[in-house]
DNA sequence: CTGAAAGCGCTAACAC
DNA sequence: GTGTTAGCGCTTTCAG
């Protein structure tokens, strides 16, 4: 059994093939009884335009591919959700394309670009070369997020990631704390790497020594695992600066709920990312934004301007975090 | 500047149009040498099959809606990564398609449908027949989740819902609960009904009085604020059974964080779906499973079931939940 | 083993 | 204002 046809419509109205496209594309003017007449039978009969189809002959498609590349954080899916919903509003559909581990990211793109999308928005933690020369080739732009300044041959929608770290760590400077550990991300990637820079600047500043400088893989367990071992060992940290809110918070369990110990009094927990749960009494953890309304929004507003003109040079939004203050530092 | 066709390749190769659609198609026989050849020439040139025109011929597709009503859920972006990257693995994308709100599903669903999909994988409270007549109309079968226990016109994969409620409740009759509070989830929703019809049976059988029965939006806050109400009342419940994990760790922080009161020895907590976060040592959660694994895996059978015959009878898979007992319970 | 030709469902240019 | 025709990129008979 196959689907419902345009020409079965028409047949089923008494006009022609022609005539039922006319009265499901609003510029070509058609006579509203003939219109109203078709749209009746089409609705009655459940058919609705093959969307392939007509991507095919009008070369464009209202497809967005959605690329993930590890969304086992918890900040990660509820950016996808907000990103999904934004392009739903704007009459573009999300696909969802995966790649488990950071490798196959061009492949799994590669093979996402049969499907003629507008364009696809990557988030990931690095610029896989092999991912934008794929999808130049298939004419589909690109934007990352999360990723930044400028990335060549893509645009991208990046949060200032060394402003965040240094917001964090001078908070924690202020307070008075002066052995301050670092529990940072995977090495290489962006969100990394400036937040160090951000946290090692903060310290310079003050006249500070990093007190450790461990790594995660931005989540909770590896982050609680972290927080554990240095607060048992010889020299205690008096404060954490986290990569995510996620190992925050597994700093934050390790410290009050295996360690029974005071926070802020014995030691100080600064997250990044302020997502929802970052207020919830039991956390009250103090945290650098990462909006993730704001860098939809961005991204949105980057996707239109890049599809308005598709030969424009590389475009970069910045996102500025801000530093929420709650009790945990 | 358009994209790359086959024909392209083919003049870039040499050869004709067919033989590239050969080369790219496992079955057609074509000379090893040709084919090497035509691979080759295509993959300097950066060629890929579009996916839109050989579904259009082949009457098929790769594509599988995945409709998600609510996802403000915490459990319910958990569950939708999975089952994206359960369908990738099996050779299937996900479209996702929103829809706010309960009302709008079917006309959101019914204007992705312009998409040729294989299948459609509802997760939503309610059932909705215009959802249902509209993918029966565009023979597009569709498979519910988080519904059951049979569904007319549609698969599902449910969750035995009354048996966690059922589990979870006798736990804390077992305990020595007495006033046992329900926090439930939205009216008519499956997930609230079969919870709370279990949580009442499991009070009958021990011959209890329900202590009280709220409705929560199967969130955090909401869990909190009637937890909170509750227990400052004048006849504060002994225990709470939650409907979702969410709820019940907003009950969790009303009684540890704001009330200061212990857990379980003041009030005792149980909640349902088992996230991972449940086992945080903050929360140490005790819960029923509403297992996304065993889910998904079933939901991908049922799939490949219903496209290997899209005319046998309406299939109907159901996952019993366990209880998985921690402190707070 | 390979090329030419037809056609998937739809839209746009061209007739009338 | 409406029908006829060609063609989007691809696969698949059918010839050769």
């Amino acid at each position: 059994m196959k689907r419902l046809t345009g020409k079965d419509v028409a047949r089923a109205a008494g006009v022609s093939a022609s005539a039922v496209s006319r009265a499901f594309t609003a510029e070509n003017r058609l006579n509203k009884a003939t219109r109203d007449h078709i749209l009746k039978v089409a609705a009655e009969m459940g058919y609705r335009p093959n969307a392939l189809a007509r991507s095919l002959i009008k070369q464009e498609s209202d497809l967005v591919a959605v690329v993930v590349g590890n969304t086992d954080g918890i900040y990660d899916k509820d950016f996808f959700n907000h990103l999904s919903t934004a392009l739903q509003k704007r009459g573009k559909w999300a696909l969802q394309i995966r790649s488990e581990d950071q490798e196959n990211l061009a492949e799994t793109l590669g093979k996402a670009l049969m499907y003629p999308v507008a364009a696809a928005i990557v988030r990931a933690g690095t610029v896989d070369p092999q991912a934008i020369e794929n999808s130049k080739q298939m004419n589909v732009p690109l934007i990352y997020t999360g990723l930044g300044p400028v990335i060549k041959g893509a645009d991208c929608v990046w949060l200032n990631y060394k402003s965040g770290g240094l917001l964090g760590t001078r908070h924690l400077v202020r307070r008075g704390c002066k052995k301050i550990a670092y529990i940072g991300g995977i090495k290489g990637f962006t969100a990394d790497t400036g937040r160090r820079d951000g946290y090692l600047e903060a310290l310079q500043e003050a006249g500070l020594q990093p007190h450790s400088i461990s790594q995660t893989k931005f989540d909770f367990e590896s982050g609680m695992q972290i927080a554990l071992n240095l607060l048992q060992s010889d020299n205690p940290p008096d404060a954490f600066y986290c990569v995510s809110d996620a190992a925050a918070l597994g700093a934050l369990n390790a410290a009050k709920s295996l360690l029974n110990l005071r926070v802020p009094e014995d030691v100080a927990i600064v997250g990044s990312d302020n997502m929802p749960m970052a207020s919830w009494p039991c956390f009250d953890l103090t945290a650098a934004t990462n909006p993730i309304d704001e860098i939809v929004q961005n991204l949105m507003e980057t996707l239109e301007a890049r599809l308005a003109n598709l030969d424009q040079q590389e475009m970069s939004v910045v996102v500025e975090p801000q530093l929420v203050i709650r009790g945990s530092a």
